[in-house]
RNA sequence: GCCGCUUUAGCUCAGCCGGUAGAGCACCGCAUUCGUAAUGCGGGGGUCAGGUGUUCGAGUCACCUAAGCGGCACCA
């Protein structure tokens, strides 16, 4: 006999070998009907698996949060299934549920088509109706592979042998025939997978994620509980879609790229302003934070490049230029290897320590073309640069430190500093366990003064040393990875950077690089999805549209928008001969923050009357009491005085 | 870089079985001077991504190239 707890805390003793199945039947016949798992001590099992062990047991049913991932593992099992039902010739690999729903990986020598997805989708809601016994069978290892080599199913062949001798090997048959090879558990028939799938994507994928293994066509697809949840989701996608940045980016004419210029960006005059608002904020608050601002050269001889170790390492992402008088140069690819030059000139001391040196670097990499991304990833970018050159004794202080304005900066431009990942050491690394047990431990130690949650991710670290990534949170819960602090002890070796101690000595510094942006292109790509275009008054490239209802008007905007322009407001009128709906309907589409609409009246009383972006009702006020109250909205967070 | 898809006016898109290219918005002109999300009328605008081929005839079919999109790989 075993025991089971259920949730209700009753403990009841069952024959050894029972199923979930006959225990929810032994509970209630509507609950057996509905039943599609059980949960023993944590781990999901199958409803007609038999159970050896006792322990806390739990009958969940299709609605259970915990049936979701089995959903949709079972609906790229059916995928599969309908797959090979359609298209003989076709091997299965593997196919898991994933974020939002499951993909397949097939090897076919024909290509899939998207048109192929309605009559597939068909087939896969035939195999539900025909509410297939999805039956768990404990397989012989070598029958198992016998099986798949004589089926041809050479990649399920594979999987079994590179499974440990200890695995137990499990197939999943689907009705009489149809079976694959999986871990489970699954749904007890097909019928529970339900029709609320749907196939999404098409794409290439190499056999076990490495580029020099076959490439497999692996079809993505998303599945919910039920059809109301699969509606939902695809109003998220496209309420997304509707975000997308280059959309936004062409609307409000901010940037352009061409083909020329692939992964380059042409900014326009307002995206551009959009940019020198972020900049000036940037400047400000690493001015208040104890940085120095530095700028270094664009391209480097090659010998400078074979010194700092990127000549040999980074090659294929430079971009290198070749002069009629035969030297080798490169632009750089980064900035650190200069500020590095910076620091070497004269004779540091420790007292000089920690030395914060930024830069807005403007870098270019080659980027393998099927990279590009928009704004996101680009070949020519500006980074908010900076190494902290310091002690070992000073790392911690300095991350902290970091970590601090991190967080401070990512607030006032509207996103969470969600959590930090923690990159911790690579199987290929550098140094001895002893550096890497105090590196990461300086790094965690640092995150969690500042307060901040550390998430570790194994083996992400660079070869030679462990890092933090910043994860922001946008306005619809998208997860950006933005800021990163590196720690290198390699950097300042190779280029001979040392300063001198207390005691005369000369030590080496440790750098840490740093960003908080990452590269302004990808995070006003980010700013832009965030905000959809609507930025906040102070980012906004045009703060104050004013818009004079007849002409008569005109000569009265121009004096408001001259006043307010002195208050240092970035002002446009609007003096078309166009019906005040109309330009209030275009710069409301255009996101401009605030509509200003001055007529007969206004011009008589010296009066404005402001509309807001999202608001439908309007503010007068006097034209002094427009420009205090605009100017003080428009003040950047770091100047903004905390009586008001 | 790899796989799939896409590429028609400034933008968004239609264009059947191959027969000489179309809409809305934008733009230009004229009229209209209007009180908070589209005033009316008129006009201009295309080497149908580029190339090669099939055909009496190609936006439409085939092949090549490029870029864009979605993934994969990459992101020392």
């Amino acid at each position: 006999m075993i025991d089971l707890k259920f949730p209700d805390g009753a403990v009841r003793s069952f024959d050894r070998g029972t199923t979930g199945r006959a225990i929810a039947e032994s509970l209630s016949k509507s609950l057996a009907k509905k039943a599609v798992l059980i949960k023993l001590d944590g781990t999901l099992l199958d409803l007609d698996r038999p159970l050896e062990e006792g322990g806390a047991l739990e009958i969940l049913t299709r609605d259970a949060p915990e049936a979701l991932e089995v959903i949709r593992h079972d609906t790229a099992h059916i995928l599969a299934e309908a797959v090979q039902e359609l298209f003989p010739n076709t091997q299965v690999t593997i196919g898991p549920s994933i974020e939002d729903g499951f993909y397949y990986d097939f090897a076919r020598d024909e290509p899939f088509s998207t048109d192929d997805f309605a009559k597939i989708e068909a087939k896969m809601k035939e195999i539900v109706d025909r509410d297939e016994k999805i039956v768990r069978e404990v397989w012989d290892r070598d029958d198992a592979i016998k099986h798949f080599e004589s089926i041809g199913e050479a990649y399920k062949a594979e999987i079994i042998r590179d499974l440990p001798g200890t695995e137990t090997i499990t197939m999943y048959r689907h009705g009489d025939a149809w079976k694959d090879l999986c871990r489970g558990p699954h749904l007890p028939s097909s019928k529970f997978i339900g029709k609320a799938f749907k196939l999404t994507k098409l794409a290439g994928a190499y056999w076990r994620g490495d580029h020099n293994n076959a490439q497999l066509q692996r079809i993505y697809g998303t599945a919910w509980a039920t059809d109301a949840d699969l509606e939902a989701y695809i109003t998220r996608i496209e309420e997304a879609e509707k975000r997308d940045h280059r959309k936004i980016g062409r609307a409000m004419d901010l940037f352009h790229m061409q083909e020329e210029g692939r992964g380059m960006v042409f900014w326009h005059p307002k995206g551009w302003q959009l940019w020198r608002t972020l900049e000036a904020y940037m400047r400000r608050r690493l001015d208040d934070s104890g940085y120095v601002e530095v700028k270094t050269p664009q391209v480097l001889d090659r010998s400078f490049w074979e010194k700092s170790g990127h000549w040999d390492k980074y090659r294929p992402n430079m971009f290198i230029c070749e002069t009629v008088e035969g030297e080798t140069l490169s632009l750089k690819p980064m900035n650190c290897p200069g500020h590095v030059q910076i620091f070497k000139v004269g004779l540091r001391s420790y007292k000089e320590l920690p030395m914060r040196m930024a830069e807005f670097g403007a870098c270019h990499r080659y980027e393998p073309s099927g990279s590009l991304h928009g704004l996101m990833r680009v070949r020519g970018f500006t980074q908010d640069d900076a190494h902290i050159f310091c002690r070992e004794d000073q790392i911690v202080e300095e991350t902290e430190k970091f970590v601090r304005l991190t967080r401070m900066i990512h607030a006032d431009l509207g996103m969470e500093t969600a959590y930090i990942n923690l990159a911790t050491r690579p199987e290929n690394r550098a140094g001895s366990d002893e550096f890497w047990d105090k590196a990461e431990g300086m790094l965690a130690e640092a995150a969690r003064q500042a307060g901040v949650e550390v998430v570790i991710a194994e083996g992400d670290g660079a070869f030679y040393a462990p890092k933090l990534d910043f994860i922001v949170k946008d306005a619809i819960g998208r997860e950006w990875t933005c800021g990163t602090l590196q720690l290198d002890y390699v950097l300042p070796e190779r280029l001979d950077a040392e300063y001198v101690a207390e005691d005369g000595s000369r030590q080496r510094p440790v750098m840490l690089h740093r960003a908080i942006l990452g590269s302004f292109e990808r995070f006003i790509g980010i700013m832009i999805e965030n905000y959809a275009g609507k930025f906040p008054i102070w980012l906004a490239p045009v703060q104050v549209v004013i818009a004079p209802i007849t002409s008569d008007a005109n000569p009265y905007a121009e004096t408001v928008a001259a006043a307010l322009r002195k208050a240092g407001l970035r002002v446009d009128t609007d003096v078309r001969n166009e019906k005040i709906n109309y330009k209030v309907r275009e710069h409301s589409l255009a996101k401009v923050p605030v509509i200003a609409v001055v007529g007969r009246k206004e011009a008589e009383t010296g009066e404005v009357a402001l509309r807001f972006l999202g608001s439908e009702g309007q503010t007068i006020l006097s034209v002094a009491d427009a420009v205090a109250r605009l100017s003080a909205e428009a003040t950047p967070p770091d100047l903004r005085t905390r009586d008001a």
